[in-house]
DNA sequence: ATTAACGGTGCAACCGGTTGTACAACCGCG
DNA sequence: CGCGGTTGTACAACCGGTTGCACCGTTAAT
């Protein structure tokens, strides 16, 4: 039973153990061609020996890095939580990151105070770069961003790009996912189409239907569109919303694979078939898509992929990088309920 | 439209902008009393002009803390994410240290290669305290912070307790629900109780069915006891094999309010009505336990409340308090399925 | 009138690292 | 032998704040 509260050593305690000075030390743990190789293997043993780590705080300061990446979210936690999405492409930033000396840490900024209080450590400097995982809110919190000019990647479409020119952007595209769903639809000879999307004021929920329209035009009718929720719950009542319309329809385009988990389950217990009678396509390629049955059609989001992206760019600018925008494609994973 | 990319203002220019020098300048921002109201105002009004925040690194390394808190976060994020009661308890750590100068970053260390990072973290001093979320795995975490001596507060009770005298927990009296729980069932008259539980590995799901037994002893058999996950989906499916057991029951004691609510959509499915037939208790006073028809009878767990306390108790082991444990209390909300 | 007490301020050291530059020791060369 | 050129190390400044202490000018007490 080891005594704690060891105060930590430090790299005069190092220098002082290998016989040298501190820069000496310094330049032989961070490896500098100017030490001899003797040397720095006299000092790289003596600060194992006492257990050194540079501290944080010191170093933050001399180089000007703290080597912390901000993870900003300015929804609310629960509603985070709650899109499975973004657990997948959080961990695409943490992956990433991983293999840098950068820490990601997730900043919840969802109310006004909690927005005042990420604001001033943004302006102390805190953070070397923020990545903005909804953009969508919050612009005040981008402003001060931009005028303290730190290092910004937006996760997600702006409209109107106001920040294009100082901030980098990673998103996917939805318009085009729309697309690539609706062909399918398209392709299998479905003519009468409803669509259970997200949450209207979702931006990428307004691509995705745009891109349905590009496609299917009028076989899409204003009135087959329904926005709800992301679970499979509001996906099992919207259909029933729909069932009890008692309108025609043989194909359901899903803003989410939970949604279309739902609106399977409400169509077989309405007695109707996936997909002989109706063909149903998810978005995202969840886990959930392929334990459905039948196992659903869905796009996928190349989400971890986007994490890695935004991860990067974050670095690349923090080295002075000019900002840039970057699309992620999507693609369509072929099974079974369409 | 300014131009960006400004370099931030050090005291030093704040001092020079009021004509005094950067000691008096600091002692004046930080309000100390040796300063005249005189000069205070002249070097508020400076700092004010020039914009200045005090940058965190220079900060940090003069006071010896940076002033971020990092909450741990050992599982996957996609489990974090699934269990709603997570966002409720951080949002209670956010909401209290919002009060303080404080800020909490969520850190996830789920991969090993992560934890190796966050222990990099730890032994460099980048966190005053760490709020540890689920301290049932990555133990080897929790042997470097006791090593640093990093503040540290466990949300669980850990089996044996093992690091009592060196950390702080809190935790909700699991127990004392399931207590409140079954009681309430025996209360009511029910006598053939099942119980669909969380995972049969957390700690929490044990200690429930603990105090379920306490009250109930063979009224709940072990036969009757199902370990699922915490899903509506989980309990629709958990009650359906238990329904084509085709075995007498008249109680369920669920292990979440979301499993409460598929356990009533089977129930309502197999024509069995609640609370004639069939009473049912849920968990955590979640949001859906309201929503639900009939509204659900469940045992309210303090979980915002355990964020602040959490967070205080983080707080005061900073300023060097010694570790304290504390039990928050459950407490049985009366609705309308029992 | 001298001095002690005190409020207000500045100097300089310090926190724990990194880094520009000076310098000493050694080499080979003319 | 003296020179310039390497190589390896140490000194000292610096990053941007905070803080112990000395010092100043007042005013009150003796």
């Amino acid at each position: 039973m080891t005594q704690p509260v060891r105060t930590a050593p430090t790299l005069a305690e190092v220098a002082a153990a290998a016989g040298v000075s501190r820069s000496t030390a310094s330049r032989a743990l961070n490896d500098s061609p100017r030490i001899s190789e003797e040397t720095k293997k006299r000092v790289r043993a003596a600060a194992k020996k006492v257990n050194f780590v540079p501290n944080a705080r010191g170093r933050a300061l001399a180089v000007g890095r703290t080597e912390i990446i901000a993870v900003l979210v300015t929804e609310p936690l629960s509603e985070l939580f709650s899109d499975p999405t973004y657990s997948e492409f959080l961990s695409g930033i943490t992956e990433e990151l991983s293999e840098s000396s950068y820490l990601p840490v997730i900043l919840q900024a969802s109310s006004t105070h909690e927005r005042n209080r990420a604001r001033e450590h943004f302006e102390r400097r805190s953070f070397d770069a923020v990545i903005d995982v909804s953009p969508y809110k919050g612009s005040e919190l981008l402003e001060v961003l931009r005028e303290l000019g730190v290092p910004t990647v937006l996760c997600g479409q702006l409209e109107g790009h106001p920040y294009r020119d100082v901030f980098s952007t990673v998103y996917s595209d939805d318009e085009e996912g729309g697309r690539f769903a609706a062909l399918a639809m398209k392709d299998r000879g479905r003519k009468d189409i409803v669509a259970v999307l997200g949450p209207q004021d979702n931006p990428a929920v307004v691509d995705r239907l745009r891109g349905y329209r590009t496609v299917l035009g009028e076989d899409l009718p204003g009135a087959n569109v329904i926005y709800t929720g992301w679970n499979s719950g509001d996906g099992y009542q919207a259909m029933h919303q729909i069932l009890a319309r008692e309108i025609a329809f043989d194909g359901v385009l899903c803003g989410s694979d939970r949604i279309a988990a739902g609106v399977i389950t409400a169509l077989n217990e309405a007695g109707l078939s996936v997909p002989a009678d109706v063909s149903v396509v998810g978005f995202d390629d969840h886990e959930i898509a392929a334990r459905c049955v039948p196992a659903l059609t869905t796009v996928r989001q190349p989400l971890r992929e986007e994490g890695h992206m935004a991860a990067n760019i974050a670095l690349d600018m923090i080295k002075g990088a000019e900002p840039t925008t970057s699309v992620m494609h999507m693609q369509l994973v072929q099974r079974d309920s369409l």
